[in-house]
Formats: C-alpha cells, structure tokens, sequence
DNA sequence: TAAATACATTTAAAAATTTGAATATATAAA
DNA sequence: TTTATATATTCAAATTTTTAAATGTATTTA
C-alpha cells in the first residue's frame, strides 16, 4: 500500500473544508494575495475569528503569509496545494 | 471569477478531514471495496460509529453504498473524487 | 513621542461534532 | 419460524470547534 502523508492531507483537507477558509482561498486565489483586512471584510466575521481561520490556513501549510510593514499578505502555497491533489490521487 | 461548487469541495473535504474516515477511503482504494463490519474492524470504533462515519462519506458521494443481502459493499466514486479534485485545481 | 493602524493572543461562551450504549430493522441461516 | 448476523438510528455525554470581546504587540504616521 502507498504510504500517503495522511496526517497533512487531513489538516490541508480539515483547513479547506469550512466555507470562510474555502472563500478565502478563492479569493486569495482570484486577486493573487490577500491581506487580513479583506480577509475580515471578505468573510464579515470579527477581525479575530478571521486571524483564527487564516492560522489555521497557515497551519496546514496551503497558505503562506508575508509581513509586509505591519500589513500581512498572503498567498497561496502552490506547492503544497499540488501536493495535496498529487496525494489525493490515491484515493481511486 | 470561476463558479465552483463550493458546496461540494466544503462537504467532500470534510468527509476527507479525519483519520477514520481517510483510512476508511484509503481502505476501500486498496481493496476496492469494503463492508460495514470490515470498517468496525478497520477503525476500532464501535459499530454505530463507524456506521456515522461512513454516513458522512456517503453523504458526500465520494463513497457509493450498494447493498449485498445483508450486508453493504463501499466503493470509491471515481467520478465524483475526480470532480473534487478537478474542482481543487481552481486553487492556485 | 503620541496616536493610529494592522494584526495576534487569551479567554469564555455557544455551537457543532464525535462517541458508544441502547435499540430497531432487515436479511440469512438453522 | 426462530435465531443469528449485518447494519442503521436514536439519544445523551464528552470533546472539539467556532466565535467575539478584551487585550496585547508591532509598526507607521502625525
């Protein structure tokens, strides 16, 4: 049997699979980077219910965050975002 | 901006995003099906719980149920994890 | 240096999920 | 037609996740 790296497609999978991270990663994706402002404005949630959701993008790696001054940008992980779609391939 | 199915990648990542369920799937692709009472065994889980956890994963059509006498065989899919994945591509 | 801005962390409450015991149902075997 | 087997459902408790208020930190601007 193949021997995925299950415990970072749960937490990549865990990480998309909620509809604030979900639209923050389209978004993320349309415009190219994001900052945690318009992550607030984007989702409407409080300004730290939205630092939760992005750590928790972060933590699964999807997402990479840049300080840039005291504004945040983030952006997506391509690599791991190819990663994830390589290990879920398995699933067949 | 793409119109994806966010409904579905949301449903279908959660199904995905925990250990039982992964190995469950990861069970299923390996053997190419699966019973009810080989995910009991499978899990470790009691009966009602495994069959709540394939609830979710038939739930979110990544897994097909078809019954056999008295018992249930589980399968992949395909076309729908192909769909996810397809739909996860979107992410860059 | 003081004030404002952008973001993170702590904390506690609310909501959702996970779990297994009890029970129900459907089918196969004796 | 009992009895056994395989699976589903209901329910309540335990756990985890989500949420926002309060507060903290760092950086920029006045």
């Amino acid at each position: 049997m193949q021997n995925i790296d299950t415990k970072f497609v749960e937490k990549a999978t865990n990480a998309i699979a909620d509809k604030y991270r979900l639209s923050i990663l389209l978004k993320i994706s349309e415009k190219g980077h994001l900052s945690m402002s318009e992550v607030t404005h984007l989702t409407g949630l409080s300004q730290p219910c939205s630092s939760h959701h992005v750590k928790i993008l972060t933590d699964s790696e999807l997402v990479q965050a840049t300080k840039e001054g005291r504004n945040v940008s983030l952006q997506i992980n391509k690599d791991k975002m190819e990663t994830l779609i390589h290990l879920l391939k398995f699933i067949k």
